[in-house]
DNA sequence: GGTTTTTATTTACATTAGTAAAAATTTTAA
DNA sequence: TTAAAATTTTTACTAATGTAAATAAAAACC
């Protein structure tokens, strides 16, 4: 049986997120945990000198800065030369591994990962930039039979 | 000629943006720009008894909280039933007739399409609702070889 | 109806991030 | 090689968000 505690929202905490939703708007970010003060002690300077260089960053849309974690925007990913394009990855899985094997594709990196019907358990979509390592750790996850990956050339709409 | 002043970022920035990069891990977020104050008034209580909420759902991953702005995860948008992805489609096409036959695809109503590399020539993703229609139009479209819809059953991530 | 438990709110304070101005450093260019 | 310009760093301070504990309100139980 399983004993884990669940976390049930309220209705008020229901409503903020309803509320929120309304003025939300969908975008795609890299995340960094990590403080500027670690961040700063890191890299031999003070937070308030990291501080400044952050705000340049934040200033041009490059960064945007959260308590405890860093995102870089996909004007950031271009500047690297790392594209935000994605990859679909379709998986097979064991039945008899399969709640385990979610645990486990769950902290591969995907951007989005949906169970399915059909011919296919599991649908991944990846960035481009982070598809082999992916791959790579998906492969090794018992319980994944099977994968392909399919490498978007074109949205077309 | 162009006269808008550019932002060029300098070494030390780039040398930030790329040290972020290693640690870094994609995610697509739904971004709310409101401070946390504004936020408060608008529902009629303190900020910190807003913040209060706000830790509960920081805390079991539906947001995350930024200075300024506040973002939905994943997790918060299944909860509120807003995945907006209900089923993926993949559609061969025979190449002699590839162009023709994706301007027609086009029409169908899928929320986003994808060409890709592979074993499938186009992934689509539509809204359940529209999916008997989806793949009805499809089906009548010269040049689509083949079908297979998987319907999402669970969102993991 | 009264008691217990949960949820919501407030108050007071702590922590983290942001800013401005000046000093130090590096780069550029004559 | 030196003066000017740009960049980086620091210091001192401000602003926004986070937390804990106490109180109030609401819901659940009997």
């Amino acid at each position: 049986m399983d004993k884990e505690k669940v976390f049930n929202l309220t209705e008020k905490q229901i409503q903020i997120l309803k509320r929120l939703y309304e003025n939300g708007k969908n975008m795609r970010v890299c995340s960094i945990y990590k403080n500027q003060t670690s961040l700063a002690k890191d890299m031999g300077i003070t937070r308030q000198g990291l501080s400044n260089h952050l705000r340049k960053l934040r200033d041009n849309d490059y960064i945007r800065t959260g308590r405890g974690f860093i995102d870089l925007t996909s004007k950031a990913l271009s500047v690297l030369g790392e594209s935000d394009i994605d990859a679909f990855v379709f998986m097979k899985v064991f039945p008899q591994k399969r709640v385990k094997a979610y645990e486990q594709v769950k902290k591969a990196g995907a951007i989005r990962l949906f169970r399915v019907t059909g011919t296919v358990d599991i649908i991944a979509q990846v960035t481009q930039s982070k598809l082999d390592k992916f791959l790579k750790m998906v492969s090794e996850i018992e319980g994944v039979e099977e994968t392909s990956a399919h490498i978007v050339l074109e949205t077309i709409a």
